[in-house]
DNA sequence: GTCTATAATATGATAGAC
DNA sequence: GTCTATCATATTATAGAC
């Protein structure tokens, strides 16, 4: 029964996402894996052989598959610019938790000038974001060029606030963030 | 010779930040800080018999310390609002490698429910920078909710372009972050 | 204040039973 | 596929000579 295996698989892949989420690479040891998953190192091992580094890329792959299951299509979709951001703001509130998560692809993030698998992963699910953003933008009657810009600076906002947010210890910085989104990708003349 | 002993502090802090910055809390161990420190693990515990807490803990006094003497005195001046901008700007290229470097308060933030003493330091910083570019918003002529919420896009906007940038191993997205700042603080009407 | 040596523990990872 | 038991190593930290 694939179909079994494919929700445990998910829930799995979710609980060990959290606590990457919460302590990021070097601070997740295999025994906070362990249990956060409910199975043994050795279980994790017969599940992921090249170890550690495999689960954080497995994680970011399952990442990318809900993604691309969930939020891209809405954002590359063809209802209107606004009903998208709708959209995607929603989104953005549920998977950070209003705020109060941190971001796996900062969390995950390899060192500096060390880039590896999960790295490069890390920045294909960027990109790909900036291209879906960029598309709302663009179908909102902004030039490429311009598109490009907010899609950046919709990530960079993201990406801040959620720091800005752990760092004061005050999510809602993340609200804030939120409300403005919309505005940065369509323009000032699409608020309510 | 309190004062040569003072400048080995200074440049043994900026060792240790470097790590820190690079690999994060987690991820520098104190075999990377004495090589780092250039001096041994034994050598380090004799200067901070609290460990490597201690150290990460020194390191954010040290650099509140720099940003007290050499950037909140400008923010806080008496120039003018265009003119403490242009210095915030340099002093944020140079602080953070044109977007090549993490941001310590970042890479030191602890895990989400667990506030140390790490973490209240860092909230201190950001709340102490959130003060001084509000002055320099008000200072222009904004009032005052408007300022915070216009210190708060800055801090959002300097984090989030350092992830990115990390994220997509593109630097320029905090060069471009660069530009904008002082249209965020000071309204488009200020801009050149 | 720096060092060598070492302890106690945690870590990533493997072997092999069931 | 999960487990217990174990290994080799890295980790934080300490003791004590110089």
């Amino acid at each position: 029964m694939p179909k079994a295996r494919k929700i445990e698989d998910e829930a799995l892949m979710e609980h060990l996402g959290t606590a990457f989420k919460d302590f990021g690479f070097e601070g997740t040891s295999l025994a906070m894996l362990s249990e956060a998953a409910g199975i043994t190192k050795s279980s994790l091992y017969h599940r992921f052989p090249a170890g550690k580094n495999q689960i954080a890329l497995e994680v970011l792959y399952s990442t990318r598959r809900f993604l691309d299951a969930e939020v891209f299509p809405v954002l590359l979709g063809d209802a209107s610019p606004e009903l998208r951001m709708k959209s995607f703001v929603a989104s953005l509130n549920t998977i950070y938790a209003s705020g109060a998560d941190s971001c796996l692809l900062n969390m995950l993030a390899p060192p500096r000038g060390q880039p590896d698998e999960c790295g490069q992963e890390i920045a294909a699910i960027f990109n790909q974001f900036l291209k879906a953003i960029a598309a709302v933008a663009r179908a909102s009657g902004c030039p490429a060029a311009e598109a490009r810009r907010r899609a950046e600076r919709t990530l960079i906002e993201i990406q801040g606030s959620l720091v800005l947010a752990r760092g004061i210890g005050d999510s809602s910085v993340f609200s804030r963030m939120l409300t403005r989104l919309p505005t940065i990708v369509l323009g000032s003349h699409h608020q309510p």
